[in-house]
DNA sequence: TTGAAAGCGCTAACAA
DNA sequence: TTGTTAGCGCTTTCAA
């Protein structure tokens, strides 16, 4: 049983095409009888607009590309069910591409987009380096873009991140507050623009309390999961420190090898925070005290942007958007005395 | 700067639209020269083929719709990785759709599914009930669908799964090994092929070692998280279980909770092993002992499968494929004492 | 090896 | 309110 097409509908009820297209659409000027004729036969024999035809016709797709790096984090999993979310809402569809972290593997996707195909592209950028002129060219193109949470930072684009160097300032005066003097900072050894701002605020932080900044307790670790986990390690062995912040969870979980490899004991010999989204942080052993991302929330506001580009709607006039974390403090951050008061309050602001 | 057209392309290279057409797409019938020459300009001027116009010619999309109940979920995170690695090989995109584990969401989805605008469809199917109508227009529509992990059990389409029966045998028998007397068993309480094939497996080789399955030790739970969760408790408290083997990840995490809430020492007073592709199942308080399904896999052959079908090659004799599962013995269920020499036989069997 | 032309199924301008 | 028609950008048959 062939779909049978718009001209075929029409025969059979003795209209024109455009009638039928007309009906469709919705058009203002269809009588609604006629619709409701069109309707019913449609139905009765299996019709359905062929979409890519009305895109060729139309140039747009109604379909969004989401570039992210992984799928197997849980950042982007929520992020993605966000941007879904807000899609399914706006009639969009989602594909779904992704970079492995792989500044060539996004080259080759971003080059295959095909204006037509989609109207619009979601992307969070893959580690490494400034090279970037795959995503100049997507300017080229006129392809609507919006960049959440790694964003290529960049005045021509919208992003969508969270207040990654507030987060962090918070998340190291917390431990400041416990009093913890050896922080120590875990982080990639690739360029990255949250990597950097979150740098900052643990540097902004532990100087505004008095602290300098020692670089010997900032590990920048391989992106390779068994070669960091031998560098953290080896660190951990080296600096004495009395505390871990860490702004990516799979440092964090390596971090919780390491100190089981190591025989330290989380809290009590060194303390643990991370940037994590992780849902089961509070059944890990210990539990783990996170700085957790609106990740959901961010998909679906950089979707809601990217579609109100698409659909020439109003934009907000800043071109970069922040969404709040939430500090959760758990059993790996355990300890806390008066001292923490100041910490305290910086979570509470993080929190509303 | 408007991107060009097939036409422009051929003007500027004064040749005719067909044989721009013929080097874009290596016909044999070009001359190698000439195919030099056009994609040169093309390189030079931005010319990309126009996809959706070349869908609506040939009928063929190059893209696959994936339909699944939810995406935080780690068997379905890494099902969807595999998919888009094989699809991504293979030059198809994926569109990702979430049904929610909705019945009626999911009909909506397939539903939508225009012929044209996607040329098959990967599909694990939400929970509840035979109400399969939905699934059943697929095959009017003559859209090869293939199913995977939580199938539709018809002759007409392909599926994947795990050997779900086999692997709820041997995590059962392994728990009788362990002296384990009182198994309880976790599943939904919707109909679904996968529940019903664990709870076999548990059943049959609870009768295999000559116990009499016990209808009270098996608890149905609800698909919210909250109320399975107070279910669970109430379950734990009334039936003096000393194991459970649970069906999914969600499941035995709300058993820990409960656990933890009702002061039983996991493994000490209550064993746990469950289903569950959780990567950091080992940093969890205990470690979980976990049936872990090759999800990749899975969602690598469902995709290959329905590649295959789509390009209409040749196809395995067998429609339903069924993927080998790891058992992996962690301190949720430690305590091995010799008489589980035949349980770890099982294991073993489970590991080839 | 290249080119001319029909047509995939739809939309939208315009005419009736 | 409905109908006619051109054409979106490509592929493919067939002729040159």
């Amino acid at each position: 049983m062939d779909p049978i097409n718009i001209r075929q509908l029409a025969e059979r009820l003795n209209l024109s095409v455009s009638t039928i297209s007309k009906a469709f659409r919705s058009s203002y000027d269809i009588n609604p009888q006629t619709r409701e004729r069109v309707l019913a036969m449609a139905k009765e024999l299996n019709y359905q607009p062929n979409l890519t035809a009305a895109s060729l016709r139309t140039q747009k797709s109604k379909t969004l590309a989401v570039i992210i790096p992984a799928i197997d984090n849980t950042f982007f999993v929520l992020a993605l069910k966000g941007i879904e979310t807000r899609a399914r809402q706006e009639g969009y569809h989602v594909l779904i591409y992704l970079s492995y972290d792989d500044r060539e593997n996004e080259a080759a996707l971003t080059q295959n987009l095909q204006r037509g195909r989609i109207d619009g592209v979601l992307m969070s950028i893959a580690d490494g380096g400034k090279d970037s002129g795959h995503l100049l060219e997507l300017k080229a193109k006129e392809i609507p873009v919006v960049f959440f949470d790694r964003v290529y930072d960049h005045d021509d684009y919208f992003q969508v991140t969270s207040n990654d160097q507030d987060s962090a300032y918070a998340a190291t005066e917390h431990l400041i507050g416990l009093g913890c003097r050896r922080i120590a900072h875990l982080t990639t050894n690739q360029e990255l623009s949250i990597a950097e701002r979150r740098r900052q605020g643990y540097t902004d932080a532990l100087r505004a309390n008095g602290y300098q900044p020692d670089p010997e307790l900032v590990l920048a670790c391989s992106g390779d999961q068994d070669e960091a986990c031998e560098e953290i390690r080896d660190f951990l062995e080296r600096v004495q420190a009395d505390a871990i912040f860490s702004s990516f969870e799979k440092l964090a979980l390596l971090s919780y090898q390491a100190c089981n490899a190591l025989g330290l004991r989380i809290p009590e010999d060194i303390r643990v925070i991370s940037f994590s989204n992780l849902e089961i942080a509070p059944l890990l052993r210990p539990s783990l005290s996170t700085i957790t991302q609106a990740a959901f929330d961010i998909g679906q506001q950089a979707a809601a942007l990217l579609i109100d580009q698409i659909e020439k709607r109003s934009l907000p006039a800043t071109r970069r958007l922040m969404v709040n974390t939430r500090l959760e403090i758990r059993e790996s951050t355990a300890g806390v005395d008066p001292e923490t008061v100041y910490a305290f309050k910086k979570i509470e602001q993080c929190n509303t």
